[in-house]
DNA sequence: GATGAATGAGTGTTCATTCAT
DNA sequence: GATGAATGAACACTCATTCAT
């Protein structure tokens, strides 16, 4: 069924899947309309149920190639043997940038795909989710930051990362603001965070070398 | 517009509110359909427009009374000096049994309204959202569980509570069964993981031992 | 489902049975369009659904319905007893007369649901369809024509008359005859074909004289 | 329009009217879409309407062309002096099964035919509907049977034959069973409906026979 | 106050037909 | 000639909201 959408023009194939991707990450799948799309992408109604079938049809496909797209641009851009948490979120952010040159909404429909529960669509997607999920959950999972030895503070410093990317990525993004301009400010924010860690751990170290002195 | 409401003889205001609670927390605020309050309750249409004036209306007026109701009934029963986590989640969950009595869907409905991202309700919940939220994450941020000094092992076993807890709701309350009875299954799962948390401890100390002896 | 509808004014009522007979009898079932009803009747098509439920919905109703009235207006009028095919077939047209003057596309309506083969409709209409049918073979089936013994020429005689009536029927009422000028219209016929078949008769007398005669 | 068509190869046409044929007979004119017809020979859209100018445009096409075709094999086939019911049947069937080597949805096509009431195609298949209708009407109209004077029986014989041969022509061609097949079949049913008639017959004779006594 | 009949814009989906290549 | 991508009007159906009673 999606095959033939392969043989259109490249041109054409992103304007649609572009159109999709925004409608679908502005107003989550159940609100989504194909008529917003059709206003969005200037492409006949009858022309996406020739190409998807349906509109569970239409998210189906954009979410597995989303993902795909994710996937490639991961592989190729982040370093797997790096362990630094900060550096390894920076690489991720550049590679969601290369993402957003071609696919402005991609990195943002994949962020609040999260929460759809609509049963029309979750166990056709829950494969592809579960495949991205893992991808990053394994990148980031023994990943350490300078500094930080406490596991406690050092995930409360992930979650803040997490959400501060997160919130920057969803803000700008309606703003327009171009991907390549979000991974520049997404990395002072990454910078600023290095450097209060690392002056964290120095303080920290003394307050180890203090308690160690205490216990002898 | 909701004053009117209070005026209402209690019965018919809990029925009203009730039925709000069933239809929102088992379909969502989007799939929630007003023909179903209507049918559940067996008061008319025209009153619930007439009473909150429209669907986003209905939904914050049910979420701010559910926030307050809730509250009340935590602040009635929750020990605000315990410091133990399962003495803590059984306290709480005592409380939400309580709720449970009057509003059997309440505390469903709150759970589900955490994955609510319609924009028709997610400002005007906003602020009762996080006071809920605020107050349970102060009680139990700082709790213990006994025989389990790891923060690790502890942020685990919470979260494994929460998933218990969570889903045993979500599957009882579907099925029809009372609050009580919900509170009563819980609060055995709760007493078997004390139990087991307390052996580990101990399992634990000893092990510790060994380690103390090693740096000496 | 259909029982509100009842409550409606009666004038209301009529209007949209009017306007579903026509609508179906004019395209089928499988052609007419809902908005085509809410043109015809100008009552909005949520109230259609309201009532009605859905398309095959309107359509059983509608068709229940005409049974129902037509065996009412043919208990009435016409006579049990009666043995003549002519006369019989007068008064069942003179029914039919009685039921166009409220409904005056419910006659076209039955004529042409015989022909209906559609899965959405077919299952639900096909126990009133039989005892329509059996109504009127029971009827007719063992009535004669006056000079006409013969089996072979009756039948036809009364196949033509069918044709006649249903072909009449069918003009007419497209033409927008009132249902009154239509049954006059074919009393015209049936006239004309009762005096034919009286002289046939005799002249079949002296035939069969001849024969008679022949064999002794 | 058409003339065009018989400029392509054989072989493509035969495919083209089978195509349409099968579609038309499986879903009827309405429900047949053009698509189907695409996926069934494998032909483009656009070739279709190229030669035949409109959907209405390929059934007129198809039926004509059918009742030619089988006007064709019927008179090479078929004795005309023949008064045999059964052998007349059997020779129809014969001719019937001879069209299906080349068409085997030909039959099953204008069988269906006979339903068909959709304004776009009624007009402009009628006079060639009657033609075809005409011929078998007149060859058998006046046959006889072997052993059933009575009329009476003799037509419900046939009407049981009719029956028999259409039921048969319906389920097996659905089978996708060869039309030599179908024909043996139903020969099968024939003989034995021939021996049941002639010895009816012979008993009939007999009662006859004493009727006469009693006359004299 | 209380009702529920009534509305109509909006939804996903289909399909005969056109036309640039 | 031959293709199939592209169209868009038409379809059945939904639902928050209004308003006469």
């Amino acid at each position: 069924m999606n095959d033939k959408f392969f043989d259109l023009p490249r041109v054409k194939q992103d304007r649609m899947i572009n159109g999709a991707l925004e409608v679908f990450a502005k107003n989550g799948y159940k609100h989504a309309s194909t008529d917003d799309m059709v206003k969005a992408v200037g492409v006949s109604k009858g022309l996406w149920f020739h190409y998807f079938g349906s509109k569970p049809g239409i998210y189906t496909f954009v979410y597995g190639y989303s993902v795909k797209y994710m996937l490639l641009e991961l592989s190729t851009i982040v370093d797997e043997n790096e362990r630094d948490f900060l550096e390894l979120t920076r690489q991720i952010e550049l590679a969601k940038s290369r993402v957003g040159r071609n696919y402005p909404y991609m990195v943002l429909f994949l962020n609040e795909a999260v929460k759809e529960t609509d049963e029309n669509i979750i166990f056709t997607v829950e494969e592809e989710k579960k495949v991205l999920e893992d991808k990053l959950t394994d990148m980031l999972k023994n990943s350490e930051i300078k500094g930080i030895e406490d596991k406690n503070r050092r995930e409360k410093v992930k979650r803040m990362v997490t959400y501060m990317v997160t919130g920057i990525t969803r803000e700008k993004t309606y703003e327009g603001v171009e991907s390549d301009a979000i991974y520049r400010e997404i990395r002072g924010y990454l910078d600023l965070i290095g450097q209060m860690s690392v002056s964290l751990g120095k303080a920290h170290d003394s307050e180890f070398e203090n308690m160690l002195e205490g216990l002898m």
